[in-house]
DNA sequence: AAGACGGGGTC
DNA sequence: GACCCAGTCTT
């Protein structure tokens, strides 16, 4: 693709969106930038990134904070692993460089949270590392323009892409030319009805050509979501109501909601309050809350609980089902 | 290699 | 309702 990283390049200095995370080289707010806009749009994750900088405003403060407090700003969020394991890596980063942010591509992958793309990121906008960072709009792009019938999705792609993106990155300016691809896809090469005509890339793109643009990117998975009903306990003693703090791993890992009913406290059909359903990408949560007699409750196991003062509940770090229930109720 | 992991915008 | 977003980690 030489020939037309040129017309790449000059399309993007006339095209580009000016994000805050573009002003900078500092590695430490790229890095907060790049984990926030993990599978996240960029109108989504803005006002994230100016409040956690606000917060934290350097990797000491990071690693010095309050899990709770690090999931609360990342509240609402998604994908809760992202601000744990970025803490992790904080103190990683103190532990093992001295506080320093790592240098090069190697070192950078090694930090927990940060994979193959993240890392190519950092390693060229902060440091103008010449390696080729692949998200989903680089794969798109390239795929339309070499044709490609592999599915994006596997492994085989990914490694043939990164092959050869990493011949076709300038050594002068990497950085842009990342950046370059990635607005590409964003602005441009749009995975539905793509602006051809305004496309630097138009001349040698293979979809283009054979006007088969909607035929590619080719993608395997399908992923399907599954059932999953929750039935979640109000129970509520001299003004405190009773919060669990869900396990670290797995679903909403580290953060806050009501008990669970299990067996142990099987729901009442007519101590029901209200009822949600909530759509993630791979469940599908049908939620009921139901009122439970704090003398009737037997504590469950697997369970870390707290009482909680009504209105502190929101200094707690919960999830978007949670919130639900917590607006219901007219405490937030 | 496949599945888990959130929430939201778009068509 | 399906797709997919500046993907990564676990199994």
């Amino acid at each position: 693709m030489q020939r037309v990283i040129p017309k790449l390049l000059t399309w993007y200095s006339e095209n580009y969106r000016q994000l805050p995370w573009r002003e900078t080289q500092n590695p430490y707010h790229i890095w907060v930038s790049e984990i926030i806009l993990q599978q996240t749009r960029v109108d989504q994750g803005l006002s994230y990134y100016f409040r956690f900088l606000d917060k934290f405003p350097e990797i000491h403060d990071l690693a010095q904070g309050e899990e709770a407090e690090i999931l609360k700003v990342w509240q609402g969020l998604g994908y809760y692993a992202r601000a744990r394991n970025m803490q992790k890596a904080a103190k990683l980063i103190l532990s093992q460089f001295n506080g320093d942010f790592p240098t090069n591509y190697t070192e950078i992958l090694q930090l927990p949270g940060v994979g193959s793309y993240t890392a190519a990121a950092i390693a060229s906008f902060a440091y103008k590392i010449p390696v080729a960072a692949i998200d989903g709009n680089v794969k798109r792009v390239i795929s339309r323009f070499l044709g490609i019938q592999t599915p994006i999705d596997k492994m085989a792609f990914m490694k043939d892409t990164q092959h050869y993106l990493n011949e076709q990155i300038p050594r002068i300016e990497p950085d842009i030319f990342n950046q370059a691809m990635i607005e590409l896809g964003a602005l441009v090469c749009t995975p539905t009805q793509p602006k051809c005509v305004a496309c630097p890339l138009l001349d040698e793109c293979f979809a283009a050509r054979e006007s088969k643009q909607n035929l590619y990117p080719v993608v395997a998975k399908k992923q399907k979501a599954t059932d999953w009903e929750i039935n979640y306990a109000l129970i509520e003693k001299d003004g405190e109501i009773l919060l669990n703090k869900r396990e670290s791993k797995g679903i909403w890992g580290g953060l806050h909601e009501f008990p669970q009913l299990s067996e142990k406290n099987p729901p009442k059909q007519e101590e029901k309050i209200t009822e949600y359903e909530h759509k993630l990408s791979h469940k599908n949560i049908k939620a009921r809350l139901f009122k439970v007699d704090s003398d009737n409750y037997l504590s469950q196991e697997n369970q870390e609980v707290v009482w909680v003062k009504m209105e502190n509940i929101n200094f707690f770090p919960m999830h978007k089902l949670m919130l639900k229930f917590v607006e219901y109720l007219g405490w937030k």
